[in-house]
DNA sequence: TTGACATGAAACCAAATGGTTTCGTATAAT
DNA sequence: ATTATACGAAACCATTTGGTTTCATGTCAA
């Protein structure tokens, strides 16, 4: 069974500087939206669209809490965009980076078996 | 002095699935517009403005040889798209996260200097 | 010198994106 | 009970995005 299908993906979750500023205030602590609108120039309601593309993304997760919103960070499908830069490692870090993927095997889907082409997968 | 403007940027740059496409067709050979525009099911003036993103990110070189232009992955700017994550590394990878970022510190820039709100710097 | 090839520029277009304002509704406070 | 707060949904809008086709130009080959 798949993880809630992500209508977003996260690259392009994370390709407004508003969603990395959101992702950034929630990696402090959880927040309502009004919380977060706070530290925007726009209003309540554009924050509350964008968290929902977090949202769609599987970055964040809500919880109701009486009449408030707690947006919560869900850092996993980070994931994905640490493995596709893996890929690139090996350009400005040649020597070391057989031990920064050994270092990062604890997730074994994070290492890429050598030098394939890559997102073939996607799409 | 600058490394050429980027008009756009990294992030927005790889949010597009046809340019991650291309950016892993390049990291194993450079190719002029048409071989790659083979991989693609769109038209070659198609791929053509995807480069030019790419180029405008930084990510791509251009070299005229003859007729054709040849591009040529230039992984660079993946770099801040690099620190960005690395912010969040603590998550999920928590204990090794201090020995990864070690591994890392041949480039002095890369490290992030610790739980700071990030994103402050870029708009 | 006459084609064929490789490419970017231009004009155009539909759909997605990032905002707005307005409204309805649920919860909390008085 | 009434009012204020927190929020999402909806309708709307301008701009950007990702694609197309057509055209002009430069280069290589016969």
């Amino acid at each position: 069974m798949a993880e809630a299908a992500p209508k977003h993906d996260v690259f392009q979750a994370i390709a407004d500087p508003t969603r990395r500023k959101l992702l950034g205030l929630l990696s402090e602590q959880e927040m309502p939206v009004t919380a977060l609108s706070s530290h925007f120039p726009m209003s309540r309601t554009a924050v509350s669209k964008h968290l929902r593309i977090l949202s769609e993304a599987g970055l964040v997760a809500e919880q109701k809490v009486g009449r408030e919103t707690r947006y919560r960070l869900q850092p996993e499908p980070l994931q994905e965009l640490r493995d596709w830069l893996g890929y690139f490692e090996r350009y400005w870090n040649n020597k070391l980076a057989a031990l920064k993927l050994l270092v990062e095997s604890d997730d074994p889907a994070s290492l890429p078996k050598g030098p394939r082409p890559l997102d073939e997968r996607r799409e």
